[in-house]
DNA sequence: AGCACAATCTGAAACGTTACAGTTCTTGCA
DNA sequence: TGCAAGAACTGTAACGTTTCAGATTGTGCT
């Protein structure tokens, strides 16, 4: 048992002293059985003696022993690692911090590890896509800003790299997403002015060249229409603009003849700088505007409890996200790999606990 | 040259079909030397000729190589990583996204990856630290919600893995950091509070077991003290409650008869479940209370113009913490890495281009 | 001419893992 | 009894890199 190995490599296990990890070589040295077998025990392997199997795994849970990352990577190219590719420029509003939130949740329970490619929205965004997947240096890529024609989506679909988009595509490719409904949401935005007597809607929509653009403005195109009301054009602030910038638009907006009795806003720091800017014309928001508006965090309600919201939940997004590429990595059907977020209920603001209300 | 080497190795570099990465046999195989030589003309090592290094590099640039991360770590145990541990917890605002892109811009000249490292406040915050360290995953290590006597610190220091922590310690430790000068803030703050006629002040603090909370403390007692005015104890409350906690806490608050009349508060969500109390309990912004508020996102003066507000540059704080760990990893001075921004002057609300103000 | 020495280059080994191609031992069966 | 087949295990090589210990030159000096 003693001679089966050079007597100096084992002395080092052997002295005990050291607290350098435990590798497969140690295994192998306390079971006296060889480093292949031990690799092969620990991930349950048909050829290996069920008693040998427990010995090694009981042995290696007591030590302490995690694989070495770099060695798995360096002989089987996994890294066990998903890259999440981000815009740096993202508006502020803890849309981001919630998606990494939700993505590492899912991944706590496993190997992988989250790494954060940023790139700049200036720069070509397939720019980041393409260095991990030549670099190999991860086994799944999470994308967000999603376009209908989305050329990283193409690329890694080529290139068979396991990805998941936050956001759906249009281009014949089937892949991996989760994606909120925003064309359900705009609808039931729609109808809730509706229902308010509202007549002449605007969109603060999303930036043209994203999928949810498409989604969000169909649908409501769609609720318009069934309800019979008309839309004030506003295609001069998106989500994206600078609140500053928007702000002023929407001041721009309202003091037009033909201003808006309403706004459907898709994203909740952009309907901060909407209130902002309908109030800076001199109008009241419940009175004589009234905004439906998306938002990922809380803080709408606070200061204007006249609007109306439907919450996004961005941390399950992330879950989901994490999940779906898991999956794909995994080599599960896409099909099941995709999901939807219906929006909840359009929320009013409820009075809370009993009291003196605002006066 | 040519029987330098088994021939069937050159074999998959020289068919040149194939579109497998470069890698060090690659270039010794281009330029006909050995895979040592190479290696070491890439890193500048002395005792390579100059013509040599020149050719080597250049074929590197050509062909794009790009060393092999696995390989260098297995070898060497630098993983080019640093390690981002976050508590998943964190309240909403934004804050950690702008942190995430601050050290991703410092990161993104350099060959370091972020990677995320997630734990639950609930949890052992030395959990994540101590994963970090055993598995050797990360070359350096930034913390958040740091303690005055922080144990992940402690345990960093004593096993030699560089970091640097958002927030100070008080350890006897000396240790890389970036911080927000909040002692400078909450002076300032109740100076201007002073300046308005406020007389009995409440402070959002943070969390009583953060540095931070120590700092904000301090320098709200000093100005206090400084300008002869008193403190209306408001221990229910901190940034870390729920935003709605917060809002519950200050109502009450208000509807004591000692109730204070100026706020100082340390994070920009917590402001808005403060307004919303407020106002709640029949009190207004501007007029029966004022409040000055730290923020990271520029939202507040939005909804608030009455609000006052100093704004704290996180995305700054990431660069600044990229910039430290890296300092260290690289053995530099730990003074020449220790970082305290100072807050900007408080800012009360512009009006905006001329106009038509709201009514 | 002989020799030391620097300059420049080199192969082999090692990091920890897994895949491949065995090797040994039992067992079943002709 | 002999032998094939399976079960259980093993050593070697390889992934791409760096380090170690040379090897091969050429140059200057005596």
């Amino acid at each position: 048992m003693n001679d089966k190995t050079p007597p100096d490599e084992n002395a080092d296990q052997a002295a005990g002293g050291e607290a350098n990890p435990p590798t497969l070589k140690t295994i192998a040295f306390m079971t006296g059985l060889g480093v292949t077998t031990v690799s092969r025990a620990l991930k349950d392997a048909p050829e290996i003696g069920a008693a040998t199997r427990q010995r090694v795994q009981l042995v290696a849970r007591q030590i302490g022993y995690r694989p070495n990352r770099a060695g798995v990577r360096l002989r089987t190219g996994k890294t066990n690692v998903i890259s999440l590719v981000l815009d740096t420029e993202e508006q502020v509003g803890g849309f981001v911090s919630d998606l990494i939130y939700g993505i590492s949740e899912a991944l706590a329970q496993t190997p992988y590890h989250l790494v954060v490619t940023p790139y700049s929205r200036n720069n070509d965004p397939l720019e980041p896509v393409r260095y991990v997947v030549e670099t190999a240096s991860a086994d799944g890529v999470i994308i967000s800003r999603t376009e209908p024609d989305d050329k990283r989506v193409r690329y890694m679909t080529e290139r068979g790299m396991p990805f998941a988009t936050h956001g759906r595509t249009h281009m014949g490719i089937d892949h991996a997403f989760h994606d909120f409904d925003n064309h359900a949401y705009s609808v039931e935005a729609v109808k809730k002015l509706a229902a308010l007597g509202r007549k002449r809607l605007a969109l603060l929509a999303p930036p043209s060249n994203l999928s949810y653009y498409h989604h969000m403005r169909d649908g409501f195109a769609d609720a318009l229409m069934e309800h019979g009301l008309s839309e004030v054009p506003f295609p001069m602030a998106t989500v994206d603009h600078s609140i500053e910038d928007i702000r002023k638009q929407t001041v721009e907006l309202m003091r037009r003849p033909n201003r808006p009795d309403a706004f459907v806003s898709g994203a909740g720091a952009g309907t901060f700088a909407l209130v902002a800017g309908i109030e800076e014309a001199g109008f009241r928001i419940g009175q004589d505007v009234d905004i439906v508006s998306k938002q990922s965090s809380k803080l709408l309600h606070l200061l204007r409890p006249q609007l109306y919201v439907v919450n996004e939940d961005v941390r399950l997004a992330g879950a989901e996200l994490a999940r779906a590429v898991l999956g794909r990595i995994a080599g599960r059907d896409i099909a099941a790999l995709q999901s939807l977020s219906k929006p909840k209920a359009v929320e009013a603001y409820e009075t809370p606990a009993p009291g003196k209300s605002t006066d």
